[in-house]
DNA sequence: GCGACTTTGTGCCTACGTTCACAAGCGGCT
DNA sequence: AGCCGCTTGTGAACGTAGGCACAAAGTCGC
């Protein structure tokens, strides 16, 4: 017979595979210690959704950005046109977490931002480890922008012998035999894979193998890990794809109409958008 | 009273916010779709759903590795694992690109390459331009995974007067105030935004005075297109607060019970294959 | 102190996406 | 040639997410 497709050429063993839209249900918010409105539901299984937790670390970036401005509260439908979502979203979003607002005024962006943070983690610091620092790898070790925001890049590994013991944004890349040790010592809870796709797989078991239970992988492959381990995936080809997709569709839907390329100067455009009136 | 909160100092005309959330749902084939509302009777919609396009271009890349291996056909159960989805999902994905599988046999790797290549409009080449060559910008224009997937990089922009003119990844750095012109010469379809948060909608906006249709945001920020535009966004922070918010949940969803932090070594948990129960 | 106004929080309904389960279709074996 | 087993393609069930619309709840003005 034809000789049929293998995921794996290797007999490797077979693990939850992990795709981004894993679930990200949550259980009950329920840290119970302030006022509990209680609206009468019971505290059973309050789980956030998948998206909303995505858009929760949305809002707090917006939120963020107001507080530097020293705005010291927003209304739903300012923060969801801020964000970009619908403003019954965004309630809603919120009051997943608890109800923080106050009725004819608004949420406090200070308070708003102590939630959000609290519900996703980040009263603790998360320490993150880079593995494979080629061009991405030394992108992500030099971005700032991860350890203002409560994730400190704390280990950088690769094999490649002239890293070794070379400073990447201040940090000296190890190699990765020294996974365990370096992970257990600096206590990082989140691993990026930025290798060649080859070696991610391996990568990704030896983080595993750490004790490293969430994994940012950018390497284009499907990463098999046990299903204690959290993977997300940042494929940027298939963004590229996605949007090609629309280029398609938008060409052979619209052929004949609307050939001005044009669009309008400066925006002007779409004045409907979400709301924003004021 | 406390000032509220201002998505954007400057009095920017309101846009369309988006966001990856967007609708990528394919309007329906509706050629000539001003009949009416259709009541009742749902139009033959040949519509590929939001996620589904995202997941045809995992699909895709998995068929390209098998077609190096020389692999000739493939069943939906064997691609379904390696793509790590469900074999029903992945049948019916299939399926909403047409009929191409042969019962009691599987697909052809050749031909569903073919077949959504064709979908995702990569039978046509995506001329991509990359705006910002910081860190991230470097690393973009040096990847070779675009060019080799439909996706040559063919300008790169910048404002720092130091790169102008130099090469990376063998094309030269021009200004942005040349976007126009070089965009067009080059019938650039894609720009990739790696410039500051602060710089990203001035340059957003040139990108679609210049005629570009899809954006990809690595910056932190909402940006508001006319609704033209499409803009897909790659935001790692969120990517890690969302990781975070697993560690969070995890930790005092099991505290006591299931204390084990030790995953399987070398994997072997889950030893269900995909589909398994469920 | 009270009413009018504003904005939250959420019930309900719709749309979308996922999964199941199975009939239909095809190739191979006898 | 006909049957058998395998795999596709899809209808239907189920579950999740999105969005409207409104009652509840609080503030502000007078
Ligand atoms: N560069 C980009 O813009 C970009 C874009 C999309 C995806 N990616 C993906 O990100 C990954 C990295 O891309 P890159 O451009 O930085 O590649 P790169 O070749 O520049 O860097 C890879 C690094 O990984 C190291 N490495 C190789 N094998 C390793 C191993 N077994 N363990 C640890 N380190 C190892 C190499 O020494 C090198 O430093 C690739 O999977 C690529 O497909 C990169
Ligand atoms: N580096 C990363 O790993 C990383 C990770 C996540 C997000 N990001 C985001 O990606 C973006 C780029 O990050 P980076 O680390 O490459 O930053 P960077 O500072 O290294 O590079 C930014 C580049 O943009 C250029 N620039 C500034 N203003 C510009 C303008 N108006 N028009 C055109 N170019 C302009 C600068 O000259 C510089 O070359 C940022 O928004 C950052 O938040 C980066």
């Amino acid at each position: 017979m034809a000789q049929r497709g293998q995921s794996d050429a290797a007999g490797r063993p077979p693990r939850a595979p992990a795709e981004n839209a894993a679930e990200i249900t949550t259980p009950m918010p329920a840290i119970g210690g302030n006022g509990m409105p209680a609206p009468g539901l019971r505290d059973r299984a309050r789980a956030i959704p998948e998206a909303a937790v995505a858009r929760l670390a949305v809002y707090l970036r917006v939120l963020s950005g107001m507080r530097e401005q020293a705005v010291a509260s927003v209304s739903s439908e300012e923060l969801s046109a801020a964000a970009g979502v619908n403003s019954a979203k965004l309630r809603k979003d919120l009051s997943y977490i608890g109800s923080y607002g106050t009725r004819g005024v608004g949420y406090e962006v200070e308070v708003l931002i102590d939630q959000i943070e609290r519900v996703l983690g980040l009263t603790r610091e998360q320490s993150v480890a880079v593995v494979g620092i080629g061009n991405l790898g030394h992108a992500l070790a030099n971005y700032g922008g991860f350890p203002g925001r409560g994730f400190p890049v704390t280990a950088l590994f690769d094999v490649d012998p002239d890293l070794m013991g070379v400073p990447v944004g201040g940090i000296p890349v190890d190699h990765i035999d020294d996974i365990p040790a370096v992970c257990a010592a600096r206590e990082v809870t989140i691993g990026v894979i930025a290798t060649p796709p080859a070696a991610a797989q391996a990568v990704c078991d030896r983080l595993v193998q750490a004790g490293v239970e969430c994994i940012l992988n950018f390497a284009p492959v499907v990463l098999q890990v046990p299903e204690t381990v959290e993977v997300r995936k940042v494929d940027l080809a298939v963004e590229l794809q996605i949007l090609s997709f629309h280029v398609a569709r938008r060409a052979d839907h619209a052929p004949a109409d609307d050939a001005t390329p044009a669009p309008r100067v400066d925006g002007v455009a779409a004045p409907r958008g979400v709301v924003v009136r004021r």
